[in-house]
RNA sequence: GGGUUCAUAGCUCAGUUGGUUAGAGCGUUACGUUGACAUCGUAAAGGUCAGAGGUUCAAAUCCUCUUGGACCCACCA
């Protein structure tokens, strides 16, 4: 069979194809790498559902795939876990602004929390499936099975179970401290979050009071309103004797200063005015220096709204900070109290997502010691952070993490010294909830909460026409079954356990449609049917009520005479429920099917409405409400906490949390630690830190092995890229335009870890020129065999070009090998692009022209390279593969190199040498290279050499090799060429002149004494070679 | 203030523990379309490895300093 392929590649008509057949057999899956025993895990990091892919997502897909798929490849059971990271703040953030666009000025207060979730909901399950199936284009060979969100039902309940256990064991606490806060955010944000940016500021020297011994210097003057204390230097001679005095100052606040003079090492005697004004409330460095001098106390006079409070004074309350500032400067001018006043450059810490200045203001929130002992472990978190890169977690030194490149450690440690407490609450809406309560002022956080989803059955023939139901068996309309599939795929990534529906006909009816996608256990109870009490049905109300005379008497509850159902026998029914669920089914996540009566008693128990409400209360078909039941408690008594968690507290868990943690799975036992992470190095604090900080305290263990530390792609001018800037690139177009191969070499070829690099198209087109050589390698070895077939043993080497061949590409497989065990993706790139263009293409395929009978080199040659490359360009390699074997060349083993002969390089190097040679001469004399030429060689050291080669030499130098000894010779080493072409003087006697300096340059070192007594013998013998053939040249060329 | 990092050909970058006359791609120049490939072939030009000093038999590589750029952390009263 004759194999047919394109001229050229073209990437577009093989690529998704290519990914739908890895995908469907199931080999991302690593349970279905029979034969691999020793796990290789690797997280994806997760990209954030607020966009679409963009080149540093191209560059981690690449880096990531190309490992994993070398990690297949070598027989690992290989694990890329994908994911996606709800990313709180940003996602909300990103929304918010939108709406705002569409003319809501205000989503939170005009949408109201739920709306505004769904909202939020929508764009980040639209942005997810987006960006994951762009991550498909990439060739990742992620298990989508295993797919983890972090805001998902099993990320969620590790967040919980987390938090529950450092909230119990101290490291969690709720305390009155100073945060920053993102006015425009309305939210607190951690200090990574912050960004500095030079702004121009005035600093102002001035003194509280004419009576005030020290002045003091500043640059927001609002806030001194609120000072409680003056820091001096005890060593300060000049302020020392003041400390511990109180001085009463009136600066307009609402009630007189007290200000106590308090010592402090910090303060600088040669800095300013030497002394600090001490405002508690809006600094964190003076917020430090109060919790050290509790006495000297705290005024908050900024508000959460970025407004002047109460306590600023008449004059100043309500007015914004910049108001508030020009108002007291205007006073102290008034007074004569500014003593100087200098503009300067300051650096002004803003919210990165809200890009408003951060005002500190002390709070109530959450936040996780890491100071404190960890009960039980003599350390505290900020210690467990130290130890993985140092003595190893618990001192074990299997349990160090290895961290590429590892500069980046001193950074990190650096970070850790300077680590406050984290704040972990936000105000915003799009997170994890903090999984507590309030009852009253006590805080209660639940060992099991039960999950009730309580939704209704699906649309009948006599819902449509308004018709109360009761005790019928009505069945489904057939219109409503698509209508309550969409409800059940939108129930499946809730992780629900079980389904109890009613017995009645119409909701058993809707939980087996829901089950046939959900696929859990199923149950029917009586207690949740519907009987003949339609009363509070809507349209109905008036005409059913009218049947009963009692209505007329009390309005609102009534009960039904006869065999009909009452309302409060409707909650007794209910609460009969809820004790059963409690006591079979607590902790679980139960959907629920029933019907509106019930629904409206569900209502009424568990939020404690009263029962003049209950016809207010309407669940719709396809709606679903849900209840918390905290330890079989009524929740109605019970608060949950307003605020959610720091997105990076769920991305902290990634690493167990994707494995199922905290039940004890068969992936957390196999894949934990992961073998290798791998980020950018700009959230080496944000994350990394974080994921050490979750794993050795709540696991007990390191969260991964190694860690691989990539830079940044900037432009070619240097920038980052970035929407604002206008210069970003998109990946798809590029993968549209070069194919997603392309990319991938562009990315990876050229980069060194932790080093930024540059990135634009000529790039790409570099990287797509040599996939279509590739391509054409292959097709021409393809069309011209003889045969096609998997070669498995090395094939025997007959010809001088065959064993240079074999060895060179042993050689590779040696370095690549090597190279990749180290993660050294580029080094190994290169070599195999040299390998392929240069010494397989170049030389050995033109050789093969002339030697004939290579088919089975060239097949052994052509598989060994498409495994080699795999790794780096999966989708042209499975291509061309797919004419070789039907087997999947993703899963094909990775090449082991056979032993060879080592001194045919120098030799095939020689035929080289004189090829090059002719070739030169004949473009010096502008000859066209095709021409052949007539051509004496004679050597004595290569004679057999130049015998044997003949053939080859006359074919890639084109020339004819005769008896005749032309006058003009070109010598090289050891060989001398004859040719019918005039030597040019000039270049003789260059040559002359560079091979004696390059003789003085060895006998320089030779004659040095210190160098033939120290040098390893190896470099002294190869010098003297070098020299005798120099002078050997040196001799023929005068 | 503490720390990291970069400077190698016109451009973008490799150069693994110090050891051939320092490499690649792009670009440039010259020549070339015979059946794998013009998304190509053949060859050439182009570098005091930022500067100075040191360690060493030997330095682009290790150390110190200088110059110029990038970045991180803290401070910024």
């Amino acid at each position: 069979m004759k194999i047919e392929l394109d001229k050229t590649y073209e990437a577009k008509k093989f690529e998704d194809e290519i990914y739908k057949t890895w995908e469907e057999s199931g080999f991302f899956n690593p349970d279905n790498l029979k034969n691999a025993k020793k796990p290789y895990c690797i997280l994806m990091p997760p990209p954030n559902v607020t966009g679409i892919l963009h080149l540093g997502h191209a560059l981690e897909n690449s880096i990531l795939d190309t490992e994993i798929r070398f990690r297949r490849m070598c027989g690992y059971k290989a694990l890329l876990l994908p994911g996606a990271d709800h990313a709180a703040v940003a996602t909300q953030a990103r929304v918010e602004k939108e709406l705002q666009k569409s003319g809501i000025k205000n989503p939170r207060e005009e949408l109201g929390r739920e709306k505004l979730l769904e909202k939020i909901r929508e764009y980040s399950e639209n942005s997810k499936s987006t960006i994951l199936n762009q991550i498909r284009k990439m060739g990742t060979s992620c298990d989508w099975s295993r797919f983890a969100y972090t805001f998902d039902e099993t990320r969620s309940r590790a967040v919980n179970t987390l938090f529950k256990k450092m909230y119990e064991d101290g490291l969690i606490y709720k305390g009155y401290r100073a945060v920053n806060w993102t006015v425009r955010g309305q939210s607190t944000c951690s200090d990574d979050e912050l960004i500095y940016e030079d702004e121009p500021v005035t600093i102002y020297t001035f003194k509280y009071s004419h009576d005030f011994p020290i002045p003091i210097a500043t640059t927001r003057p609002e806030t001194k309103l609120g000072d409680t204390a003056v820091a001096v230097n005890p060593k300060d001679d000049r302020y020392n004797k003041y400390i511990g005095q109180k001085f009463t100052v009136s600066v307009g606040a609402l009630n007189p200063l007290t200000i106590t003079i308090i010592a402090d090492e910090n303060a600088d005697i040669n800095y300013g005015t030497g002394a600090v004004g001490v405002t508690p409330a809006h600094s964190m460095v003076d917020f430090e220096m109060y919790q050290k001098n509790k006495e000297i106390g705290i005024i908050p006079v900024i508000g959460p709204d970025g407004k002047m409070t109460e306590n600023a004074g008449k004059n100043y309350e309500g007015l914004t900070v910049l108001e508030a500032r020009e108002k007291f400067v205007n006073w102290l001018k008034e007074n004569n109290l500014i003593i100087k006043q200098e503009e300067s450059i300051h650096s002004v810490g803003k919210s990165d997502r809200f890009n408003d200045v951060i005002e500190v203001i002390p709070m109530k929130q959450w936040f996780i010691d890491v100071n404190k002992i960890i009960p039980g472990k003599n350390k505290s978190l900020k210690q467990l952070m130290k130890d993985v890169f140092t003595t190893g977690h618990n001192g074990k030194n299997k349990k160090i993490i290895k961290i590429t490149p590892d500069r980046f450690l001193n950074s990190y440690m650096q970070w850790i010294d300077n680590l406050r407490d984290w704040c972990i609450s936000r105000q915003i809406w799009w997170g994890h909830r903090i999984p507590v309560w309030y009852r009253g002022d006590k805080i209660f956080i639940p060992k099991t909460i039960t999950e009730l989803y309580i939704t209704r059955h699906g649309i009948t023939d006599w819902n449509k026409e308004g018709k109360i139901q009761g005790t019928t068996d009505t069945p489904l309309d057939e219109d409503s079954i698509s209508n309550i599939e969409l409800l059940a795929n939108k129930l499946k990534n809730e992780k629900i356990d079980i389904i109890i529906s009613s017995t009645q006909k119409r909701a058993r009816q809707t939980a087996e449609i829901i089950n046939q996608k959900l696929k859990i256990k199923f149950e029917t109870n009586e207690l949740l049917i519907e009987r003949n009490y339609g009363d509070f049905e809507g349209q109905n109300l008036e005409k059913v009520k009218m049947k009963y005379p009692e209505y007329k008497k009390d309005k609102i509850n009534f009960d039904i005479p006869g065999e009909e159902e009452t309302y409060k026998e409707v909650k007794k029914r209910i609460e009969e429920f809820i004790k059963y669920i409690n006591k079979n089914y607590s902790g679980k996540k139960i959907l629920i099917i029933t019907h509106n009566a019930v629904a409206r008693a569900f209502y009424m128990i568990m939020k404690g409405a009263k029962d003049t409400e209950a016809s207010k209360y309407k669940l719709q078909q396809g709606e679903i409400e849900k209840y918390c039941i905290l330890d079989g408690n009524n929740p109605k008594d019970y608060k949950q906490d307003p605020d959610t968690l720091d997105t990076w507290f769920s991305s902290g868990a990634w690493t167990f949390s994707t494995l199922g943690w905290p039940d004890k799975t068969k992936d957390f036992k196999k894949f934990h630690p992961t073998q290798w992470m791998q980020m950018g190095y700009e959230i080496l604090f944000f994350w990394m830190a974080r994921m050490i900080l979750m794993t050795t305290y709540a696991i007990d263990d390191i969260p991964f092995e190694e860690v691989y530390i990539h830079g940044i792609l900037r432009s070619k001018e240097g920038k980052k890229f970035s929407k604002s800037l206008g210069n970003s690139l998109d990946p798809i177009e590029i993968i549209q335009n070069y194919g997603t191969d392309a990319l991938r070499l562009s990315l990876i070829k050229g980069i060194a870890p932790g080093n930024d690099a540059k990135f634009y198209e000529e790039k790409v087109l570099g990287a797509r020129n040599f996939i279509n050589k590739l391509w054409n390698i292959s097709r021409y070895i393809l069309m011209s065999s003889d045969y096609v077939k998997l070669i498995k043993k090395q094939p025997r080497p007959i010809t001088l070009a065959d064993e240079w061949i074999l060895r060179k590409l042993n050689t590779l497989i040696e370095s690549a090998t090597k190279d990749l065990k180290v993660h050294n993706f580029s080094m190994t790139s290169e070599a195999l692009y040299d390998f392929t263009w240069t010494d397989f293409a170049d030389w050995y395929i033109e050789i093969s022209k002339v030697e004939k009978g290579k088919n089975e080199i060239l097949l052994y040659i052509l598989q060994t390279l498409l495994k080699l490359w795999h790794p780096f360009i999966p989708f042209i390699t499975e291509t061309i593969w797919k004419n070789i074997d039907s087997r999947l060349l993703m899963i094909s083993s990775w090449p082991k190199s056979n032993k060879t002969k080592s001194d045919v390089l120098i030799e095939f190097g020689k035929l080289q040498e004189i090829i090059i040679a002719i070739r030169n001469l004949k473009n010096e004399h502008k000859i066209d290279l095709k021409t052949i030429i007539d051509c004496h060689i004679e050597s004595e050291k290569y004679f057999e050499l130049i015998v044997n080669q003949i053939g080859i030499i006359e074919s890639l130098a084109k020339v004819k090799l005769t008896n005749e000894k032309y006058k003009d010779v070109v010598h090289i080493s050891d060989v001398d060429i004859y040719i019918e072409i005039t030597i040019n003087e000039a270049d003789k006697q260059k040559q002359i002149r560079e091979t004696i300096a390059y003789i003085n340059l060895i006998e320089e070192k030779l004659n040095n004494k210190k160098f033939t007594q120290r040098a390893p013998e190896h470099i002294i013998d190869n010098e003297k070679k070098k020299l005798k053939s120099a002078y050997d040249l040196l001799e023929k060329l005068k």
